[in-house]
DNA sequence: CGATTCTTTGAAAACAGTCAATCTGTGTGG
DNA sequence: CCACACAGATTGACTGTTTTCAAAGAATCG
């Protein structure tokens, strides 16, 4: 499964056989079942997670049992709570795997390492960092104003791959709407076309 | 005004009285009045934004008119368009101030320089993108797990200075809510304390 | 097959948005 | 200095959307 993560850190980075012999070296294959936790609540979040194969979400508990899914993650995305794994704080979300997975995990001091010793690898961090935020401002901006329907059409849009494996429901708590209500734009909304 | 933003940098970033001369030669002093803007949709962002005085905002245009406000600024913010500055792409925002405002303009050029020249300064802005990044998810999750109240008590324990300082159709604005609503929100929270 | 998860549907209630009118405070120009 | 315009906030009545609750129908999995 590391030639999966070696393509990726290939194409996406650059990196070059040498590279890639390091960084295997600080990288540890991890499965999961689906429904099986990687991260629960209060746990300190110590790796950044590869996604090899498989479907994770990432997501926060309400007082009330409510979840409300804040990410979710296929092959070739990274999957982690960025604001534990920096301030090694114990998180307040759960990421769990939508199907069975194969990450792979690289611990907080490896990764740190290979980010100085290989500058392709940071310089291709930056950009991820950089385009994560940019995707959040857009999250943003959908959410405070898009409607109900414009929510949806602009998801399946930008994210078909997890509308297709995802269950209607999270992607109804992704959005901040009820399941009933994403249900009835759907069929709604597949009536227009 | 460039006293303050080297407060604000030997203070949070720790630069010496070596980086800031440099870091001189590179800011611009740039004043706006109260309702010009400081970038419009179309543009290209060309530089980060450090305020010194005043209250700026970044907003959206959407189809029928409506203003959708992704952030506030005021003394000791950064503001810009990101995505904009990163990619070299025209804006879909607005920038404007809300007050009389002074800012220092760093531009893209100028910026990458004294982030390799200063590694204090690149250090100290991996930071302060990590946080903003967090404060996007968590607004996020404001977004799609609070109600209307909730994100109104939210905002005001969260950004107290925001509040005291903008107009409330735009802080509705931002919490994506009609100022009608938020109005009667705040009158019916007031009551409860 | 039975159990669980997921989706859909209907009806009622809660909620937020819209429209229109009014009120306030601020600032500008005559 | 006053009058007026303007931006901002509030209120009421109405409309429309979304949530909630409850039930039942698919689909999936062991």
């Amino acid at each position: 499964m590391f030639e999966i993560f070696a393509a990726y850190l290939q194409e996406k980075a650059g990196l070059t056989d040498e590279d890639l012999k390091i960084v295997q070296e600080h990288a540890m294959l991890k499965k999961l079942r689906k429904r099986q936790y990687l991260l629960q609540e209060g746990d300190i979040c110590h790796h950044h997670c590869f996604i090899a194969k498989g479907c994770m979400r990432m997501y926060r508990l309400s007082d009330d049992g409510a979840e409300h899914v804040l990410k979710f993650g296929i092959e070739n995305w990274w999957i982690s709570d960025p604001e534990s794994f920096n301030n090694n704080t114990p998180s307040n979300f759960y990421i769990d795997a939508l199907e069975d997975s194969v990450l792979l995990l690289v611990e907080k001091d490896s990764f740190n390492k290979l980010m100085k010793e290989i500058p392709k690898l940071q310089a291709w961090k930056e950009g991820m960092d950089a385009r994560s935020y940019d995707a959040s401002q857009k999250r943003i901006l959908s959410n405070i104003s898009y409607t109900a329907e414009e929510k949806y059409e602009n998801f399946i849009k930008s994210y078909p791959e997890f509308y297709k494996r995802v269950p209607l429901h999270m992607v109804a708590s992704f959005l901040g709407v009820s399941r009933e209500t994403l249900s009835r734009v759907r069929t709604k909304y597949a009536k227009q076309l």
